[in-house]
DNA sequence: CCCGTGATTTAT
DNA sequence: TAAATCACGGGG
């Protein structure tokens, strides 16, 4: 299947947030590849989003991944035991040369699912319970950004790489829908800080898909967008 | 709804 | 030092 290349991620934020949905996510572990068609996606814009970690330029060992070119991985640990996925975008000839990204935040399970179910089952601290892989239901394993990583072994390990040429870890486009699907434009979540900027939609999502995160955060009140858009299957 | 978990970054 | 954090799972 033909792998995701570099114009591919040459674009701003929010066109990227919205060209991702349906695209898929490949992991290879050992041989065994883990697949999940993604369904839901954060747009992360710079210095000026008040919500991103490059916010007013932040350069940390944290952020350097973000000043990498497009099609970088920037991964990194929330909460103290949680990771989180996302790809580096932006374009230096556009005048986007910005440490923006995109923040992957849930996944329809298509290849190695059993793999992902056990992966999901270790307790992900010391005191969580050790949990029956068979009795994590489907839609559990990849619904948000954390659980992803967790299903499909994204740790550090695959922070700041080429995702255009990285032997374990890329992305991969079949085609389009032939028909358009429901698409929700709507606040992101869990940047309630932020200010002006936690109202702002910039969170997509497939309005069918039971693999989305969560379906009703606050988002002060404001009614969120409906896009018929085909995408990428 | 609330809580505990928990490591790292950044601010004070 | 201390506060804050782009979650999750489990329990009322």
């Amino acid at each position: 299947m033909p792998r995701l290349t570099r114009p591919d991620f040459t674009l701003d934020p929010v066109t990227l947030a919205k060209s991702l949905l349906g695209v898929r996510l490949v992991r290879k572990l050992g041989g065994e590849r883990l697949v999940g068609r993604i369904v839901e996606t954060e747009a992360y814009c710079g210095p000026d989003d008040k919500a991103a970690h490059s916010v007013g330029w932040r350069r940390t060992n944290r952020t350097e991944p973000m000043y990498a070119k497009a099609g970088t991985s920037y991964v990194f640990l929330t909460y103290g035991m949680h990771h989180c996925f996302n790809v580096v975008c932006g374009d230096k000839n556009e005048g986007l040369d910005q440490p923006v990204a995109i923040l992957i935040r849930a996944l329809e399970p298509l290849e190695g699912i059993e793999t992902m179910r056990r992966l999901r089952a270790a307790p992900a601290s010391k005191n969580a319970r050790v949990r029956d892989p068979k009795s994590i239901r489907d839609r559990d394993l990849c619904s948000g950004p954390a659980k992803l990583c967790q299903a499909m072994s994204i740790d550090r390990g695959v922070n700041a790489v080429d995702l255009v040429s990285h032997r374990s870890v890329w992305l991969e486009r079949i085609g389009e829908t032939p028909e358009p699907v429901r698409v929700i434009n709507a606040p992101r979540v869990g940047v309630d800080y932020a200010e002006e900027w936690a109202k702002r939609p910039l969170r997509w999502f497939v309005e069918q898909s039971a693999h989305v995160s969560v379906r009703h955060p606050n988002s002060g009140g404001l009614h969120p967008k409906v896009e018929m858009r085909r995408i990428g299957v």
